[in-house]
DNA sequence: AATAGATTGGAACATCGTTCCATAAACAGC
DNA sequence: GCTGTTTATGGAACGATGTTCCAATCTATT
């Protein structure tokens, strides 16, 4: 199975077809990366790729996972359940910012084990908060949702201010914020309202901000 | 701009055509929706669809914003504030469970009307509710954000089991409870942990609980 | 050295979104 | 009613993609 010896100093593995993917991902965007231009990348041909990868969505989870596996892992053993939970959040939330096509991953296709992971580390802090056993699934399935949920929609943002060819996060989300201001007053007056603080908002501080509603509503089931 | 009378009886028109689309969506998958099925379903050729239309995005956009549009009009206008907001999560709920392409869309790039409409809603009950106005924003967003979160992970579940061929909820929901419990005990402790809840727990109430945690934690909010 | 199995690289295939263009139908001015 | 222009149609063609196939090469074992 596994090989003794190197075929040659720069074998092909999934672990380097993996690292090439995330690199073209992360430098030229989900629509850049093709089985060509990783062959390309890897000095090799398209077919040789698959005698490693099972196919492209293989190989989307197997990277993905990496980027998430290495965010989950990076949390103190020791802390305090609120702040571990707060903790791992923010870790997710800025993975998905750096790359933004991990965002996507989570509601694709196969078993997500990038999705599982985030749910074993919530799950076990929300037992170590006192969340009673019954309640233990609602809470950690409704705070991976949301955490996913923030994600996608920030992943969904960062990939339309790449297309739009936005580098400058303030005035691309003063545009949206135009567009909000622009709306008609009889159909998205709240909306509407909402334009000038989407302007000048804290991505991380309205993300935290939803997951202390949750823990605030977790914390009115602990007798 | 608009024709006064029509060429034929059968003329194009994107109204027709985002509902061919949605039909072929619901009868065969998103991977079902081509130009070339769309063109025969409507005996028309692949160019003619794009006189009407500027692109795919574009036309799944429209779609998904059909079906969510149709779906937050639902809402009776009397409702109390608290109740309406979970009507109005239920029913993307159920509509994304029918039409689990629309899950889909509200992760992909452009604009995302479907996403404002769900936030507009959801906003004007968290007004009624007497939340504050400076957390109106962070509330709402993060309802929203939950909402699409569950929506999104529902769709690449009901995605997963068309593909499995999989049609009976219970017979699927347990291979996945069954890939739970066979986890490592060291790994995965929680998640295994929760395999047999995952068994037979009821999509819905699992959701709803969720919303009612971040109503609660807005609750605590309200002076 | 010879054989078998593992691995490689690139050509070939089917399919897709999209563009292009040669028409045809509806309308406008005369 | 004729003519030119705009609006709309349908199908052929283009370029790119994921995937499959296969002949060639490498490694380990006999």
């Amino acid at each position: 199975m596994a090989p003794r010896t190197e075929r040659r100093a720069d074998a092909l593995s999934k672990a380097k077809i993996v690292e090439a993917a995330i690199a073209i991902l992360d430098a030229d965007g989900e629509a850049a990366l093709t089985f060509r231009a990783l062959a390309a990348r890897l000095s090799t041909g398209a077919g040789a790729i698959y005698w490693h990868v099972a196919d492209k969505n293989d190989l989307l989870a197997a990277a993905a996972d990496d980027i998430v596996a290495q965010v989950m892992a990076k949390i103190p053993a020791e802390a305090e359940p609120r702040a571990a939970i707060r903790a791992m959040a923010l870790n997710v939330f800025e993975a998905v910012d750096a790359h933004p096509w991990v965002g996507a991953q989570f509601f694709r296709d196969p078993s997500r084990p990038a999705a599982l992971r985030i749910l074993e580390g919530v799950g076990r802090q929300l037992h170590a908060l006192g969340v009673p056993e019954a309640a233990q699934f609602d809470t950690a399935t409704a705070l991976v949702s949301y955490i996913l949920g923030v994600a996608g929609q920030n992943a969904a943002n960062a990939r339309q201010a790449r297309e739009s060819g936005r580098t400058d996060r303030s005035a691309f989300l003063g545009e949206i914020a135009d567009r909000w201001a622009a709306l008609d007053p009889e159909q998205h007056p709240f909306v509407r309202r909402m334009a000038a603080q989407l302007r000048d908002h804290g991505d991380r501080a309205q993300f935290l901000a939803g997951v202390d509603l949750i823990l605030a509503g977790a914390a009115s089931l602990i007798g």
